[in-house]
RNA sequence: GGUCCGGUAGUUCAGUUGGUUAGAAUGCCAGCCUGUCACGCUGGAGGUCGUCGGUUCGAGCCCGAUCCGGAUCGCCA
């Protein structure tokens, strides 16, 4: 005898083509409106709800049966599928109705505390403490359901390819660069100890020394850092790495790829090849090396029409070796006031910028923050590169390089989002190439890898290697979508001098690099090929598409900001026991 | 680590200048109700106002400390 009954539909796909249908469904008691003698229960599965009705015609054991349900009762219902009286337009099942001749409590349950609707407001630790309660929303199971999709047409296209999915392991050597590490301590070796990956980076290049030509994997990724929206300390990469290319064989794959996936889950046509803007024309553009191009407001360099000011601020900007720039938001005279712009400025702060200067360009007259220093003839040469129009709001920041580019890469994508102007419904693909080999640390007076230690320069910037690191530009690649960082890659060296070389600039000694990365410069003396690839973050990837705001939305079990993990409550003590063991001792904390 | 915002009923929130017994909506419980679909009507239960300390005749409200959460900067090769 069994203690289920065996279902024959998914609550969702019921649809008037069924009436008459005997059925038997298997779900959650979403809602029960008790009439008096009729009674009415939405069932819900991950497929969506439908309205089981209990009426006079049934046995009254059964009513009253029918009667005890609660919010999220698990249940067993038997019924004919029957035409409704009145309809809801509103559900997609919402023509038809179960008239139940029988009714199987699988078990009760305690009211929830989340309300179990895709739209209700709850705290969000709330809802990761409870969350396989929130994972009943039909939303959030579209959603896995979703990645699943996603998942499957990247694992198809790269299987098309040539690629073959390769486990690497999960228990590495602690990389002392990048991200910190999450330990695990070993017990076979008291006092060492593993490192969960932050990237399979290494064992993927291995992979290419090893002959595995194209290699690919869906992995999980660690790195203990702090958390944001779209940051999680445990996250999912589609990590890529193919031999014997260069930097536009590995681009041609991936766009092929984006536009495979973007026609299968969003039935939308990407024109490839995709733009490829260099990583200074995005900073000089856009301020930012993940430019969002669904709008304007593009950045433009001041320096020349202020070189000969009396206004301090730009003077001693310029005097300093920083740079005047500013972007023209279009129509933002009339929608911003002074109060919004006095509140652009305090956004900015956090970027270190200590002033905004604005300019209004009326139909007759040019109203600005620096009347004092500019008259009308002088604001008009600033703007003219602006292109700008009566009604135009022009905001100029000046401060080091780092800072106006960051602060005005933030305000035009805020005001942006302001304004109305970020459409969900585009998809704007590009690549940023050409990417520094090295940034400059001014505190440690280093050089350090962009990217990481074994990104190829580019061939012509070689000889820059001795001259002029700061100037050598690398192989690397990213890929934006909409301003965000989907993924990036790169092209490796697989000369061991040019390896040598680079190293040599980040300033590791021939021991340092052996205790690195020995295992891997071992492997390149046997015969390397010319390889390259690249990580998306499936984790962005899945949010965007699916028009999320947070990877917390496409992932089932996330952590929350404090990296804990609310449903099993980890991170916890370990025992005495356990420590001993792995030769652990506690300092008091 | 810095900055900002928040913590009041199961949940989402309101709470006046510091003043009697802390409210609303929703959820929950009970009763009534045969076409509801956010069912309706009537009644009821439900609170250590994050915690500790201080000021005060009197603190949800003011002050200090602390814990927790969120956003953000740093950080994320």
């Amino acid at each position: 005898m069994s203690n289920v009954f065996k279902r024959t539909h998914m609550c969702g796909v019921l649809r008037a083509e069924n009436i008459n249908d005997e059925v038997v469904l298997n779900g959650w008691i979403q809602k029960r409106r008790n009439l008096g003698g009729l009674i009415f229960c939405d069932v819900r599965d991950k497929t969506g709800i439908i309205q089981v009705v209990f009426d006079d015609k049934i046995p009254a054991e059964l009513f009253e049966k029918a009667d005890s349900l609660r919010g999220e009762f698990v249940v067993g219902i038997k019924g004919v599928v029957k035409e409704r009286q009145s309809k809801n337009l509103e559900i997609l099942t919402g023509e038809i109705e179960i008239f139940a001749n029988d009714l199987m409590i699988y078990s009760e349950a305690e009211t929830p505390p989340i309300y179990i609707k895709d739209d209700d407001k709850v705290d969000e630790n709330l809802r990761l403490k409870y969350r396989y309660l929130d994972l009943r929303k039909n939303k959030m199971q579209n959603n896995l359901t979703f990645r699943h999709n996603i998942s499957k047409v990247t694992r198809d296209y790269f299987d098309s390819e040539g690629f073959t999915e390769v486990e690497t392991p999960m228990l590495i050597k602690p990389t002392p660069e990048g991200a910190r590490d999450y330990l695990v301590p070993s017990r076979v070796h008291p006092g060492e100890f593993y490192a969960l990956p932050q990237s399979p980076q290494m064992f993927k290049q291995l992979l290419m020394v090893g002959g595995t030509d194209r290699y690919m994997q869906i992995v999980k990724c660690f790195r203990d850092e702090d958390l944001r929206a779209d940051r999680q300390p445990e996250f999912t990469q589609i990590d890529l790495e193919m031999s014997f290319v260069d930097v536009d064989d590995v681009l041609e794959v991936q766009e092929g790829y984006l536009k495979k996936l973007f026609k299968e889950i969003m039935k939308v046509d990407i024109v490839t090849p995709l733009p490829r803007i260099p990583f200074d024309e995005a900073m000089a553009r856009y301020g930012s090396d993940k430019p969002d191009t669904r709008f304007g407001f593009e950045l433009k360099l001041l320096n020349d029409k202020v070189s000969n000011t009396t206004f301090p601020l730009f003077s001693g900007v310029l005097d300093a070796g920083g740079d005047v720039r500013g972007i023209n938001i279009e129509g933002g005279a009339e929608q911003f006031s002074r109060k919004d712009i006095d509140k652009f400025q305090d956004s900015i702060k956090s970027f270190g910028a200590k002033s905004l200067v604005w300019v209004k360009v009326g139909v007759d007259e040019i109203t600005s923050s620096v009347n004092k220093f500019f008259d009308q003839d002088q604001l008009n040469d600033l703007i003219s590169v602006f292109s700008a129009k009566p009604g135009d709001l022009i905001l100029i920041a000046s401060d080091k390089s780092k800072v106006v580019f960051d602060s005005l890469g933030f305000l035009r994508r805020d005001i942006a989002g302001k304004m109305g102007l970020l459409d969900d419904s585009k998809y704007n693909l590009l690549w940023v190439v050409d990417f520094p080999l090295y940034e400059y640390d001014e505190e440690s007076n280093k050089y350090f890898a962009m990217h990481h230690p074994f990104t190829s320069p580019r061939i012509e910037d070689i000889p820059m290697l001795d001259t002029d690191p700061g100037k050598v530009k690398a192989k690397a690649y990213d890929i934006i979508l909409n301003g965000v960082e989907l993924g990036g890659g790169s092209i490796r060296i697989h000369d061991k001098n040019l390896q040598k070389k680079m190293f040599n600039v980040l300033g590791l000694s021939d021991e340092e690099c052996q205790q690195k990365f020995g295992f891997l410069l071992e492997a390149f003396k046997y015969g390397t090929p010319p390889h390259g690839g690249l990580a998306y973050g499936l984790d962005r990837l899945v949010m965007l598409l699916s028009g999320e705001h947070s990877i917390r939305e496409v992932m089932a079990f996330p952590k929350n900001q404090s990296a804990q993990c609310m449903v099993s409550e980890a991170p916890s003590v370990a025992s005495e026991e356990q420590l001993e063991e792995l030769g652990i001792k506690l300092r008091q904390l």
